[in-house]
DNA sequence: ACTTTTAACAGACATATGTATGTTAAATTA
DNA sequence: TAATTTAACATACATATGTCTGTTAAAAGT
C-alpha cells in the first residue's frame, strides 16, 4: 500500500490546500480524501497533520474546515481593504462602513488601518500614479519627508508626495505643470501613507 | 423580544458575514450567534437566510461553512494568480505549478489564465509602469494593436505596446530612450495581454 | 536480516454544525 | 382593535466533520 513516492503525494496535498485556501474555500479533511481517492479518511489527515508538522499549514483544532495557510508560507496576510468613493473630511466612520467595495491586498509590515481611493487628476505622474488608478493607504497621522501620502487640503483628499521643512509642510506633485502646495504644519490633515499603487487596463 | 429596528441587524449581519468571506474564513451559523450574541442558533439562521433569499448570500445545503457572496454581490470572481520569476521559453508548466508566490486579483471579464511578473527595465515609463512593478497578465496568443502586452524575444519576456502591422510586429516601448523593436510576425510569441499594473512603495 | 519510517487502509467515536419544530413578544399593517 | 409580520428564543435532531485506535505493506535505513 506504500504505494507513490515519499513525499510526492504530500506536495500535492499541499498545493490542492493552499489553492483551496486562497480562494476563499477551505476544505474538509474528507474532502481532501475524496480529491485524491483515498479510501481512509485518516490517508488525507495524515498528509495534514504532516504538512501542519512541517510548518506548511496551521490549523484549528476540532473546528471544521480548519486548515489555514502557516504564516511562514503565506508570507504576509491577506487583508481585505475597503475602496472608499469620496472621503468628506468628518464622515470617516461612515465612509468606512459603506464602500464602494473591497479589494485584496498583502498586509504591510506596519499593519495598521488600509483603506483604498481613486486618483483623480494628473499631479503625480512623473511617480507612475496616473489618474483613475487605485492608491492603497496605510492610516497614519504622520509621515516621514519622501513618502507619498493621502493629505486632506480643502476638504479634499489629494495625494502628493510629503515633505517637512521645520513648521512648514510641502506637498509635491510630480508634474512640472503643477505647483507644490505650502502650509503651516497644522492646516494639513495627513490620512495616511500610499503602500501600493494598482491601475486595471480595460 | 423583537427588539431591533428592522432590517437592522441583518444589514450588520450581511456585513459581518462579507468580512468573513472575503477574508477567506466563512462563518458557521453559532460563529454568527456568537458574534451577535444571540442566545438561540436559529435567530443566526433566520438572518442567514433571510440573506439568502434577499439574493445577497449564496449557500451550499448541509455543508459546514457553507454560506457564500451571491454572485450578483460579489461582483467578479477573485482569482488566485501565480507570480513567476523568469519565464524561460519552453518550461512554462513549470513555471505556473511552482511559482514564486500568488497575489488574488479580481478575475477580468474574458477571463483566461492569468499570471503575473515582475518588471524589468524602464522601457515603459511613460505608461506609468516602472521597473519592480507587478504586471497582471491575461495569457493570449494575440492582441490588439494599443495594448500593451508581454512578449517572448530572444528568449526573454517583455512588456511592450503592442502594434500590427500588416505582416510586421511592433513592439514599442514609452521611454524616448529607447527603441522599436520591429519583427516578423512569425519571430514574436505573445504571452499575453497586461491587464493591471501593481507597485509596492516601500 | 533487522529495524524504522512512511503511505495507505478499516472501522469507530465524539462533537461541531446545519436544520427543523414550536413559542413569545414587539412592531407593523389592515 | 385585530391580524400579520418580524426579531428573537428554546429545544431537539440528523449528519458533516475532526479525531482516535489499530492494521498492512512497501520503502528506506542500519
Amino acid at each position: 500500500m506504500g504505494r507513490t513516492p515519499v513525499g510526492h503525494t504530500r506536495e500535492k496535498v499541499f498545493k490542492f490546500v493552499r489553492r483551496r485556501l486562497l480562494s476563499g474555500q477551505p476544505p474538509t479533511v474528507r474532502e481532501v480524501q475524496k480529491a485524491f481517492g483515498f479510501r481512509a479518511v485518516q490517508t488525507a489527515r495524515q498528509h495534514l497533520e504532516q504538512l501542519v508538522g512541517d510548518g506548511r499549514l496551521a490549523v484549528d483544532r476540532n473546528k471544521s474546515r480548519g486548515y489555514r495557510l502557516a504564516e511562514s508560507v503565506s508570507g504576509r496576510k491577506t487583508l481585505l481593504v475597503p475602496v472608499l468613493g469620496r472621503v468628506p473630511a468628518g464622515v470617516w466612520q461612515e465612509a468606512i462602513e459603506d464602500p464602494d467595495g473591497y479589494v485584496t491586498a498583502e498586509a504591510p509590515e506596519i499593519s495598521g488601518e488600509v483603506f483604498a481611493l481613486r486618483v483623480q487628476g494628473e499631479s503625480m505622474i512623473g511617480a507612475g500614479i496616473l489618474p483613475g488608478d487605485l492608491v492603497l493607504v496605510n492610516r497614519q497621522p504622520t509621515a516621514q519627508s519622501g513618502d507619498i501620502v493621502v493629505a486632506l487640503v480643502e476638504n479634499e483628499a489629494t495625494v502628493k508626495t510629503f515633505k517637512q521643512c521645520d513648521e512648514r509642510i510641502e506637498l509635491h506633485p510630480s508634474n512640472p505643470l503643477f505647483t507644490p502646495i505650502i502650509l503651516d504644519a497644522e492646516a494639513v490633515v495627513i490620512l495616511g501613507k500610499v503602500i501600493e499603487v494598482r491601475r486595471t487596463l480595460s
